[in-house]
DNA sequence: CATGAATGAGCTTTCATTCAT
DNA sequence: CATGAATGAAAGCTCATTCAT
């Protein structure tokens, strides 16, 4: 197996000086609260040097966010690549993959979740179909799962949500400082997930 | 006296125009994202009509974030109260109670969480206080059932924030319309707070 | 027939709730600056109630300036009326007269000066026409005195002009507290102002 | 080098758009009877294009009010430092000096002393304090002629605050059309300031 | 890329005024 | 007269965006 395990590990983003000016203050004061001289601030460039990077702030939002799900459906694809091909390995994976990436991305995380209502029409959908991309890789493994005996929920899509969400709720709340040790928090998430697909 | 559970009924919020045309209106586009003339419209009122009533958009929605954490933890107080004195039928009340709201009065809830960041430090000192005092209830619970041998888990402050955190999830995606039925949905999540603690 | 000089004598000017506060007011705020809200407070009426006694703020004003430049004329006529019928006498008794005024009825002063630019059209002419009736019965005793050759300034009207300038400007900084006793600063203003006319 | 007396020469005064335009404004109407729809209309700026020369009105209408007075400062100090070394000489330049600008710099003048009650309390300090630095070179050169023996005024401090006030009055009335020829007008006053202080 | 000047559109807030009670 | 609710119009100010240099 060649597979080198990519998507446990996770480096400094660094992202281009724009993008990571956003990906502060749209966490911090959100996609409305946050001016084009706070970006131009945060970035160290000036107001129109914005500008030449990108046309609008609203396509700044955009390209951060789409570089935030790209990431993410990257190291799922990597997580359950890497797996071995059954269910329950995949389904570990990817939901092991979810909760990290929701620890170490948080701040992207915060921001794909709480500035998908700041998309226009045309830039949401464009998100929402990477989403959902990434919410049937979920889908999928559940419900091989449930076909192949090995799960037993009797909702599968909802259950397949609830898990989505439990993970993605980790951004909200983990600080690397706490008592809680990585490895612990990853294991007790893992046994709820499994639990509400009905694993044993 | 037999307490008459009123914490396990919901009606219609009945708040008054301008919080309800708020509550809406931040729910939908955030803080920042709503005008004083958007919220005019939607409570009837012309724009000098909504300042007759609050001083400052801040104050409508400081007012509604203090109504919304205000009921909760009314709700969770009675909870507890009409609960058995004992941890662990009091943390089943109470995490139901947390979910149930987070389900009937998910609005309040998501502008609650979301726009934290949006009060000015004076308000979000009273709020932040109002929020760790419902906090603080399910921690006394947890404590007490640690101290019991009743739960089991090493990390009483980080298990009672995750499942906070679990419930105030809810409300990022439940739909009354959903397949998964409420009971049930309670069932499972109560089941996986359970987990969390150690109960069992 | 012994007239009871009248002119001299300042008592309280027991002016209508709200006009003594639109004299406050506006004499500290300026008109554009005071609030009929302001207005309200200081008269110790409501806001409707403002507006039972007058139609506007710009009334207020009006009236207000009305009755100021009503008792200057008034006390003006008496002055001259009771004096000599010499234009010297005549002078120096309207003189005083303007003079006293303008320390002992310094706000009503200030407003009407300051707050000209204020009135509406209409009512400006209205209260310039009064203000150029005054200033007609100092020009008259001044051209008097010239063609009797008493007075010997050879520009009437822009001495005429300077003076009442000279003891309006009195009202901007005269303070009932200043060192300067009141006798002494009439002598010496009206001693001034004889030099304007040349008299002597 | 024979001191070239620019304090008597009166240009335009030149002023940066946004200040001309509050020069016009702010003397007709008042600061608070101007909106900056105005003064952007006047000095040929949108709204935002003045806001990017000044933070705030009050901004506008300080730094007004300051250009105007350090002119008269500075005037005044070449108008003493030209004159012989004596109290007379000294007095007769700085009378001379302070009844051309209220002459010349009308409108200026008419600006400072009506709105400095419109200034917020940290810039009326400021101003307070230049206002009072011309007054005192006033003050001391009274205070001088009358320790010489050249001035006869028992009461220094309020002659020379009836004297400053004189000059400033004549910014309320003169007109550069008048009849009375310049010349002849501060030859009048300056006979005037000069009975005040007890010169003769 | 930066600086500096500029703007259309729109923001939060205030004002004078009114009306029902 | 007071209270309380309400509003059209406009106030001061800000925002995202642009352009010349």
């Amino acid at each position: 197996m060649t597979t080198t395990e990519d998507w446990r590990t996770y480096h400094e983003q660094g992202l281009p000086r724009v993008l990571n000016a956003a990906l502060e203050a749209f966490a911090e004061k959100g996609y409305h609260g946050t001016t084009t001289r706070q970006l131009a601030e945060r970035s160290g460039l000036s107001v129109p040097g914005i500008y030449h990077h990108y046309a609008s702030k609203q396509d700044i939002l955009f390209d951060l966010m789409m570089v935030v799900i790209d990431e993410l459906i990257e190291r799922s694809r990597q997580a359950v690549a890497s797996a071995d091909n059954n269910p329950r390995a995949q389904f570990d994976a990817l939901v092991q993959s979810l909760l990290q990436f929701h620890m170490y991305r948080q701040r992207g995380a915060i921001v794909s979740t709480s500035e998908l209502r700041s998309l226009e029409p045309e830039n949401r959908v464009k998100y929402v179909a990477r989403r959902d991309e990434q919410q049937r890789m979920l889908d999928r493994i559940i419900f091989a799962g449930v076909e192949s005996g090995e799960f037993a929920t009797p909702y599968p899509a909802d259950a397949s949500r609830a898990i989505a969400s439990l993970c993605v709720g980790v951004a909200s709340w983990y600080r690397p400082d706490g008592q809680l040790p990585v490895e612990m928090l990853l294991e007790r998430y893992l046994t709820i997930a499994e639990a509400i697909v009905g694993i044993r």
